[in-house]
DNA sequence: CCTCACTATGTAACTTCTGACATGTCAACT
DNA sequence: AGTTGACATGTCAGAAGTTACATAGTGAGG
């Protein structure tokens, strides 16, 4: 334990971040800003993070042995850094994949139902009936990118960026959920009645 | 705080946890250890919190002035003390409702799936697979706490506790699309070929 | 009699995440 | 000539959240 190298990837245990970073990088090289971008879609509609967190975490993965990178001169007064997946990082990366996450998710908008009864019923009505619209403009947007990667034949499970479909995939299921909700809640604000769930609304 | 008392509510921007405490709060006065019990169901499936932080964030809300506690001979070395929501909370909580939140959804369970082609294909899928199990499970307990809460008049938006309906309802769309998307990743991932998605698969 | 679970409240150390501060180049537009 | 936006990397303070530590009474079951 003591002399082999190395040795720090199989204690260290990552952070989810650290994994998040791992798995884009699996799609190729980047440096932190392109790995900022990266996570605003579609890895952004379940998981963000900002470039203030990326470069720490990506310092991290470094000293564990994860990821290597190297240096060009930039444009800026610092070296730009590329970075790329080790053997052990690839690894590590596939331990935890196949682990069942026990986080349970949050959702302010559902908290604030929560409360609904607390508020104007006129405003909450809007506010949803607001988050309605929004999901169908989004879903249209998801609808759009989904059609592009088929086209692509990234509904294959064996394309390479598979992984980006399956996570368009849950954000289209999670836009109709939050989009049934929503009519559904802002209907009963609405009406100040009981609205039985699924039943179309006049709309 | 000068010369007007109260004056703190109106400049004091209060967390999502203290806004959540409150919510719960309209419900009735309770303990920090009660509050505690409640955010387990069907808060906490949405939105979810320690004790260790409670406590803390309660001595905050008291601070602000946006509830009181009356104290009681407790069991252990210190006092019981039951919250309550002052005037100055409830009027806190109301603005705070109508404001649209814009915090981003995290999921660990489909950041996962973004990887999924790092992996070993069948212990994926066996990960989803089951995912799909125990969602069929959580929706069948949600359907049957729906039914109690209808029976009970809480699907009516008049109701004290329709939050806890709305808040369910959306459970509820929550694991039937979390259930949908698993089938269809696990199918995916089994066979190694793209399946339609919607397409109901031989399970 | 002992152990376990429930009631009940708090603190401390640590990790994670956000928002602001800080620097500097290059290309396009005005 | 000046401004805006993209490229590019970092730090720091503070908020939010988790895990573990600490204490103590009551009642039920073995």
């Amino acid at each position: 334990m003591a002399a082999v190298e190395g040795d720090d990837s199989a204690t260290t245990a990552g952070s989810t971040l650290g994994y998040a970073l791992l798995s884009l990088l699996t799609r190729g090289p980047a440096t932190g800003y392109q790995l900022t971008q990266q996570v605003k879609a579609p890895l952004g509609h379940f998981w963000t993070a900002r470039h203030s967190q990326i470069y720490p975490e990506l310092a991290r993965l470094a000293a564990a042995g994860w990821v290597d990178s190297v240096e060009q001169a930039g444009p800026g007064p610092r070296a730009k850094k590329t970075y790329a997946v080790t053997a052990a990082g690839l690894a590590a990366l596939r331990a935890w994949l196949v682990i069942p996450p026990t986080a349970q998710p949050r959702s302010e908008i559902t908290l604030k139902a929560y409360a609904a009864t607390s508020a104007d019923p006129a405003a909450m009505a809007a506010l949803y009936a607001d988050l309605a619209d929004r999901s169908t403009r989004v879903l249209a947007e998801y609808q759009q990118d989904a059609e592009r990667m088929r086209a692509a034949g990234q509904d294959e499970p064996a394309h390479p960026r598979f992984g980006n479909y399956a996570v368009l995939m849950m954000g289209i299921e999670s836009q109709r959920a939050v989009h049934r909700w929503a009519c559904w809640l802002a209907a009963c604000l609405r009406t100040g009645r009981a609205v039985a769930y699924g039943e179309p609304t006049a709309d």
